[in-house]
Order: C-alpha cells, then structure tokens, then sequence
DNA sequence: TTGTACGCGTTATCAC
DNA sequence: GTGATAACGCGTACAA
C-alpha cells in the first residue's frame, strides 16, 4: 500500500496532469512557455498533491545549492543577532537559504569546516573561522567567498567588509585623557591574532604617544571578547597592587559586562574611580548602568553589505574589494560624561 | 585544459587509485571493510585531490540531507542568540548542518516556508513561523517536527519544549503587589495568539484576582515583544492622563528596555515612581540601570533539549511530548529592590 | 508548445 | 574484499 517513496515527485504531477516532465519543470522554473491550460491544470495538481521540488535533486542538476553559508567561531556573543539579522535579510530577499555553522581555526583543529563547496554557492567567513589555506584553497576552485571582519591574506584577492576601528578607537582614548585626566588606561585585546583588536591597539597606542604617555605592557589584558574572561582577568587585575590604573577600554561591549561586574563585586565605582569604554555599541548598550561610551559600529550593515558582495560574486557582477565600514565614538556616561 | 566540472567527484578518486567507485563509497561511508592498502592509497589521494563528497549527490542517493532547520519568526531579539547557540551545539554534535530562516506565518502570508522536507530532514518551528495547517500537512507526510515556545494544535502529537511562564509571572507580580504595594499594574501583551504571553497574561490575572484588585483592561498594553513597540506604547499611554499606573510588566526583556527607555524620556523614575520587571532575563538584563527584576528562562536549554528532541525523531528513540522548562523569579532593583 | 532520454555525484544491490 | 550498475529527482539538449 504504501509506495516506496513517500514524496511526491515531479513525475507525480506529470502523470497527474497528463503531460511530461519536462513540461512541469519548464512550468515551475519559467524558462519556456506553456499552454495556459496546462498551466492551470499544473498549478491545481501541484496544489493537491502539495508537490516541493527537492532540493538536493536540483542542486544535483542545476550545480546550484540555492544556499549560501555563514562561518561563524562561536555564536555565544549577542553581536551575532543583527549580523545574523543583516545577513538573513539579503539571503532571503534573493530566494536563497542560510546555513549557519561554527568552526574554529585553531592549529589543533584538522576538522573540516561543515560548509563549503560541496553544500553551499558561497561562504560568508567571519573572523578566523578558516585558515589562510583554506581559505586559498577555496579561491583556487574559484568558489565565491566573503570575510568579515578580516582581511584577506596576501595575494588573494577576496572581497572583505569590516568596520573603521583605529581612528575611532584613538577618538576614545583621545576623549578618556583629555576630557577625563586618564593617563592609566587599561586596553583589554580580542582574541589572538583578531584584527579588529589589532587595529584599536593600534588606535590606542596612537592615542598615548600623541599624549606623551607611555606605553606600559603591564596594562594590556586578555578580554577576548568575552564577558566571562574579561571579568576574570579584570578581577585578577584588581586584587593585585599593581598596575594601578584609572579607566579601562575593554575592547568591546560585551568585555565591557564584564568589567563592570568585575569593578562593581571589587566596591570600585564607574565612573568615578574608573571610567570604562566599550566598542560595538550593542543595544542594550545605552541601558546599562551605567550607559556605556562605547564605538557604534553598524554590525547589522556589515551583514547586509557582506550578503550584498556575496551574491554580486555570484551573479557576476562587479564587487567592492574592501567595504570598510565608518564608526563614530558614542559618548555616554560611563566615561565619566554626564550625557 | 579546464574540464567540464571542476569540481573532483568519486569517480577522480577512484581512478586515481585504481579502485572502482564502490570501494571509494565504502571506505569513506565506513561500510565494509576495505584492504588496508587500498585504504591508505585512498586517504592520500583524496587529500591530494581535495575531494569532498557532494552533499546534494548524497542527500539524493540516502534521501536524508544531515540538514535540520531552524524557523524563526525574526533575528532582531537577542533572544535568539542563546537559542541559536543550544541548537548549534546539538547539531553539529549530531554531526549535521542547520539551516535558519525566518518566516512568519501571518494570514496574508501565501509563500511556502523557505525550509521543509524538500531541504532538511527535520524541523525546529519557533512560536508563529508556520500555521497550524502547515503542521498538519508536515505530520501527514511523517516529517520530524519539534515545536519550541508553542504548543501543537489538536490531535497533533508534536512534541515541543517550552518554559513555565504562569507560576512565575504570577510569582513576579505578587511581588510587586506584596512587597511594593502596588495595584495600578500595566501588562505588556506580547505578539497576538503568542503563547507565553497568553499564560503571562494568565499569570497576572490570578495575581490580581488573589489579591482583590480589579482587572482593568485599560492597563493592558501592546509591546509586542519588541523594544521599539514597547517604547512607543509606553511613551503614547505616558501622554495621556488615563491610565494612572504605577509598575509595569513588560512581558519580556526586550520590551522592557523599551519601557525604560520611554519611562526616562517622560522622566519618571524607575523604580521609584514606576516599578519595571520584565521575562527572559537576557545576558544584559542584570547590568541594565537599574538592574532588571525578571523571571530566568533557559532559553539556551531551551534550543538544546529541542535539538535533542528532534535528533530523537530522527534516530527513531523515544521522545518527550513536553518539555516545560523550569523558570524562577529574579528581583533586582527595577521592582524596588536593593537587591 | 511538448515529449524523450541522458547526466548530475553518490549509495546500495547485486555478483564475483 | 571488490567491481558493475541501477536508482535517487530534476533540468535540459535534442527531436518532434
């Protein structure tokens, strides 16, 4: 009784209809006029028997997924949810789907990375999701790649879309000693080898230099961007004598949580004893006790323009080498600011 | 010079180490056994030859895709980070890929849900993203379907795993009236026929009623589950005389950032004049000004077990038919507290 | 305008 | 232990 199959397939509809399978497929793509009777006769046949063309036969045929894929290093940071949001919005706008994985680049990791070539049209890569080698040996079978917040590795010449860090990072540092008297500013790092946390190191040694200060190693710490390790590492920091310090730029937004956990559970106040600046300018941001002066980077623009080059590279149409997104310094409170 | 396809199938590597194809399936499906010479010829061609096996070609000959996916109404709520981080990390523990889209399942919506069994080998259905006859059609052909933050409708056993919102809303606003003393108590709605919102609302109505205060409907609000609605709701009832009130349940974080957002701007005093308490208790809820009193949902859980649950399905292992996660009340200071 | 038949890359069923 | 080969569901010449 039950057939071996329990899809329907587009011999199904055929037969149903009384015509061939070519002129179904011919039907659901658009590619070839048909007779409006058959047309109506399909559109009815296909409804009753709520036919789906699969997915995996198509791709078979075609050479196209209709997939696009995001490589992500983890998922547990709430800067994800408008990237995310920015990069579904133009993948579903063009009849495409989203495949979303995470994988880590680490040394030790010889895994494969989940998507590629083999299930998707093109890969959205954030960060150090792949390895520069994988990351050739994806532009050597020519398959469509699009960084974020990373740049290429030389002599590959793969479109990258980031945001402005150094200017607007030394901004903030310029605000914390000019405004606010600092001259012991603590710099929380990203993760190794991160760019972004390069490129606002570099905007904050800028920032000290031009002020005479001096750059001392012993204030640099280990955020990873991470709440959890920034309140650890500011913790360990403050239950020592030294250094001594007088704000802390904490890298980004969601270190900045943890900093103010670590200085709230230490009794020292923000701002009055330490000022604290972030950068992202996530939304609950402006919310926090207190409002955090932060960078406002549009991260959900970064999804969109990323999905946006992504299938310019896949429609053959022309693609901005690099987007460098621009950022502007949000001055709130927690800089000592009374905004 | 450049072949038809460039992309190395089965049948390159076979040649390439003399074997035929089948040996080729074998030794990677890990099937049969395979002479360990051929075994160890086949693991350095395939690395010399990058070859990876097409995930369409496969999906088609097995008819299972290692693909679930995920179907949400919307991104732009930090809920779903933690959501999408509990799914992830079941799936890609199950060794499969995860396909996120957004659909919503609003009557004027006449397009087919961008995921389904023609893609995917199960489903994740959040809350609204498909509507009731979708399930149906889905069960009748016997796809795997778990539903998350909504229940099945009738005679349709769907498992799904939700969180207790009654007891603990009940329990926050007996709060608010037992210690704060408050009886002029706005709620916030959530999306219409959303269903947490619905046992939300059930929850304040028995508070009210077990403490002798009259349900006034003028005190119920749209916040929709969403920051800006909240805010715009919040601000529009601050303009006009009536209703008096003074605290607000705003359904869910989200909505209740909104809320503070408006309440500040109209320069009301939380929690001095207007108490706040809000539901989810998001990553940020405890570092908001002031601190947020809120009820603690696991949503990361949440995305696990539904993740397990399906992967259940999919091994043909027993399932829960409910999972109601359990939630508790958190008071911090937005209710009065000096917590 | 419509139909026939082959190929897409892989697995699975035979036979050896 | 290994090799041919028929599916899997669809698109698309080529023919009519």
């Amino acid at each position: 009784m039950t057939k071996k199959s329990s899809s329907v397939t587009i011999r199904n509809v055929a037969r149903q209809a009384g015509v061939s399978v070519a002129t179904v497929s011919r039907y659901i793509n658009h590619n070839a006029p048909v007779s409006p009777e058959v047309a109506e006769r399909l559109i009815k046949v296909m409804a009753e028997l709520n036919y789906l063309p699969h997915a995996a036969a198509r791709h078979l045929a075609t050479r196209k997924a209709r997939v696009v894929g995001l490589l992500l290093t983890n998922m547990t940071n709430d800067y994800f949810a408008p990237l995310l949001n920015g990069i579904e919005s133009v993948v579903s706008q063009h009849g495409y789907n989203l495949l979303v994985a995470t994988h880590r680049s680490a040394s030790n990791n010889d895994f494969q990375p989940p998507i590629g070539p083999h299930n998707t049209d093109g890969l959205l890569v954030f960060a150090a999701s792949l390895k520069d080698e994988q990351l050739y040996q994806l532009h050597k079978k020519k398959f469509p790649v699009v960084l974020i917040h990373r740049t290429p590795p030389d002599d590959l010449p793969l479109p990258f879309v980031t945001v402005e860090n150094k200017a607007a990072t030394r901004a903030i540092i310029d605000h914390l000693i000019e405004v606010h008297g600092k001259r012991r500013i603590i710099f929380m790092r990203g993760p190794i080898h991160n760019e972004d946390s390069h490129w606002r190191e570099m905007g904050y040694k800028a920032s000290l230099q031009a002020h005479g200060i001096d750059y001392d190693p012993a204030l640099v710490l280990a955020g990873e961007f991470e709440r959890k390790v920034a309140q650890e590492s500011m913790s360990t920091c403050l239950s020592s004598k030294y250094p001594e310090f007088d704000a802390v730029f904490a890298g980004d937004d969601e270190a900045a949580i943890g900093v103010f956990a670590a200085l709230q559970q230490a009794g020292r106040r923000v701002p009055e004893e330490i000022a604290v600046a972030g950068f992202d300018d996530q939304r609950m941001s402006s919310f926090l006790n207190p409002p955090l002066t932060t960078v406002r980077a549009p991260t959900e623009e970064v999804g969109r323009v990323a999905g946006q080059q992504l299938f310019n590279l896949l429609q053959g149409l022309p693609v901005d080498p690099v987007s460098l997104l621009p950022t502007e310094i949000i001055i709130r409170r927690s800089c000592g600011c009374n905004h």
